[in-house]
DNA sequence: GTGGGTGCAAAGACTTTGCAAGACG
DNA sequence: CGTCTTGCAAAGTCTTTGCACCCAC
């Protein structure tokens, strides 16, 4: 889908869900929505400022962390200590480039044993992390 | 294979990768290896300060980040930005109670689509992360 | 209009680092 | 004995919070 299309939806789903529309955070949801690269916080607030007249690094975190209560972003599960979000919500894993740190999606949903799962709980949404040298690292390997 | 034997295993290694052998260190792997919840540096410590003299919370963040650029633990992926460390190093995935945060162990490796992966670069390996309820959460909701 | 959202600055949580003293090999 | 490790305190990084002002609904 488009992102023009992706940030109308974003304004109806935000409005029904009871979080006012403000010109932040469509900035910060069209920042997020068109980058698939997993961002954190600074770094949308680092593409923003200069776009975006009234735009805080406070308020990227605001927004993300209301986002994230609604279900609109999601949090990447990583290694480091910097929280990173993706628009993406359906369900698909992640690969983990270990030179670059890069952070790519996968369509792919992990196939597990679910008995080995159920010994510890119920289980809602499984994701995989593959961790490897991603092309782009591969190619400059030469 | 029991804790102590683990621990004897854990000297050896060290100290034939390059690492002193010091009560810290060995009280740090030994709290590591004796728990199966992924104890962030900081749980680590309030557990060893009454039991080990001379343990400092600077040795235990110090201790970790050296075991694991040794490859004896692992830091664990998580949603959140405490970085949580795992004694074991063989492949297995977790499953993340979204009630009450603790997070399992669980002996699966995920059967992914390979070519889906190989799209984009050339994974060394996956792991699981299952969020769900656990059994301990899900049967105190009666 | 009003309740939620925003910016700023300050505080808080987690982790790393500099330096002098100490201990492993 | 030399070098790596430790403890303390201070600094650094990432994130949250208090408060006064502002704007979407």
């Amino acid at each position: 889908m488009n992102l023009e299309k992706r940030v109308e939806e974003f304004k109806k789903k935000a409005r029904a869900l009871g979080l006012k529309v403000t010109p932040q955070r469509i900035a910060v949801y069209r920042a997020i929505a068109s980058r698939h690269d997993h961002p954190s916080a600074e770094e949308l607030y680092e593409e923003l400022k200069g776009k975006i007249e009234g735009i805080s690094l406070t308020t990227v975190y605001r927004t993300l962390s209301s986002l994230e209560t609604v279900g609109l972003v999601q949090r990447v599960p990583t290694l480091k200590d910097k929280v990173r979000y993706d628009a993406r919500v359906e369900p698909h894993s992640h690969f983990i480039c270990m030179k670059c740190g890069r952070i790519y999606d996968i369509d792919v949903i992990p196939q597990v044993n679910r008995k080995e799962i159920e010994s510890v709980g119920e289980p809602v949404s499984c994701t995989a992390i593959c961790h490897g040298i991603c092309k782009e690292c591969r190619s400059e390997e030469v």
